[in-house]
DNA sequence: CGGTTGGTTGAATGATCTCAACTTGTGTGG
DNA sequence: CCACACAAGTTGAGATCATTCAACCAACCG
């Protein structure tokens, strides 16, 4: 009852259509073709609320739970979801589109993190109650809002959630691991590889080709994840061009060659299995 | 109830002292007289119990929990607590000494973190239900082992707990943010200068003098840590003893022109609070 | 007392950054 | 639909920073 207080499912903002599927498509307008088609996916919280049901076997857990009860909102490209400091009054829920997550830490506009559809945004800020990063849309996105102050209602009064919060959390954790573990090889090209090859899965994850895919984020922003510069970015990707390891032409991404990269993000790329926190229960 | 079903207090390797004062002393035998001591503190989940009861004003709630309730283990210098795989049975309160952690992820023995007195060790295996890191104690230590199967019903059934989970995953989380920060940065410079304000800060909260303490750690350590070598740890600790920002002999270190590390470090050394998980809270 | 581990220092090599010029792509308005 | 302007991306050359290999020192331990 508590998470279904929030009913006004459709906002001026919202407005959104029915099936997901036909979201997806007009939303990624600029991209050519992608291998494989996401079709009608429910949205992480959505997978949530299902898997609290079943993983519970709780009668009164809330079945009723679907993604329509939440809010949806949209982000065009270059918008922003969320400024650092900012109330937390919501987590975000990644239906479509990808983000970028800017830390204000030491650089002002350093990128810490991409989200892809299915992410649950927002955890490491629960704490606090205010948003610690920035989140800007790389691409025309949507959202469900699920309100914090009922969410944390839902997790009191139905135990499900709390298995769903923990895997919610340690995926969080996973990936916060995972940019440490990659921060930490010490040469540029290591870090490229695992970077790319963590894009493939997060890719494969939810539905796409893993080997051919584009770039949504500029160099600048793959050089700041990396903590390098673009112009080594540029010359990491000729070089991995002429290897015949990759085919990265503009945002165009082909993996050619995936053990020679995986050999080089060391031994078998163990950087986690890149599932997102929300499905990773399943 | 189900946590106090745990009521051997004392197992063979576990004959904890009463006082923590004394067994604090005891285990730093070989630190030059700190500056300050810490007194008779409780162990982090402690604190944890206390604040359930505190922020929750729920007469049921557990107040009997107390250290004492939970088996204590100790491990001596060089020894390990965990080994990555290792089934996940405790969650563990470091109530004093320190640890590293070690991750197998690309190097099979890189230091991924280091840990404190107060600090909660685990979480991040908490979903998987195996230690996803090695642990290995830099001097002897103790600890309170925490079964997990335990913690898991006191969080179902007192909702207070679920804040004090809720800080303590966020508590990790910060953790892993900061690593990724100190790594994002781009000279060995500021990354050291971030790590030495980290430990700074961290003694801090454990009550010793911020300016003044003692590395427990090797080079090595901090080197992986840091992602470098250990010939520029050296190379770097000499500069900054130069610089008169520190005095750094052997593992003795003085820190004496802050502001100059926290410049470098970028602005404010804007690295979390440093405040463990498990006393964040209060 | 020699072996071992941890730590420092030097010199040469190599990787990455910076600065700068240039090319390509993208979006906008006429 | 074209032209233009601006953003994004590439490439080159030199400077800088960090790594590596090596020798060496110091402390610790049996």
């Amino acid at each position: 009852m508590t998470l279904l207080s929030n009913t006004n499912s459709t906002r001026p903002v919202a407005a959104g259509l029915p099936g997901s599927k036909a979201i997806f498509i007009s939303a990624q307008q600029d991209k050519p073709a992608p291998t494989a088609q996401v079709v009608g996916r429910k949205c992480g919280f959505c997978a949530w609320g299902q898997c609290a049901v079943a993983s519970d076997r709780e009668a009164s857990a809330p079945r009723e739970i679907a993604c329509t009860q939440f809010t949806r909102r949209r982000v065009e490209k270059h918008g922003s979801l969320a400024r650092e400091g900012e109330k937390l009054s919501y987590l975000y829920s990644l239906r479509f589109g990808q983000m970028k997550v800017i830390g204000a830490e030491h650089d002002l506009h350093h990128v810490t993190g991409f989200r892809m559809p299915g992410d649950l945004i927002g955890l490491e800020s629960l704490a606090t109650g205010r948003h610690r990063f920035r989140l800007l849309a790389l691409e025309d996105s949507e959202v469900c809002e699920i309100p914090v102050a009922a969410l944390k209602d839902a997790v009191a009064q139905h135990p499900g959630f709390q298995k769903i919060m923990l895997s919610a959390f340690s995926g969080a954790l996973d990936e916060a691991y995972n940019r440490a573990s990659i921060l930490s090889m010490r040469s540029l090209e290591r870090r490229f590889a695992a970077f790319l090859l963590w894009l493939s899965k997060k890719y494969a994850c939810i539905g796409y080709s893993s080997s051919s895919f584009r770039l949504l984020m500029t160099r600048a922003d793959i050089g700041s994840y990396l903590a390098t510069s673009i112009e080594s970015i540029s010359r990491l990707i000729a070089r991995f061009n002429v290897d015949g390891a990759t085919r990265i032409r503009g945002r165009t991404v082909d993996i050619l060659d995936r053990p020679y990269l995986e050999a080089l993000a060391c031994g078998d790329g163990k950087l986690g299995d890149g599932i997102p926190p929300v499905l990773a229960m399943r």
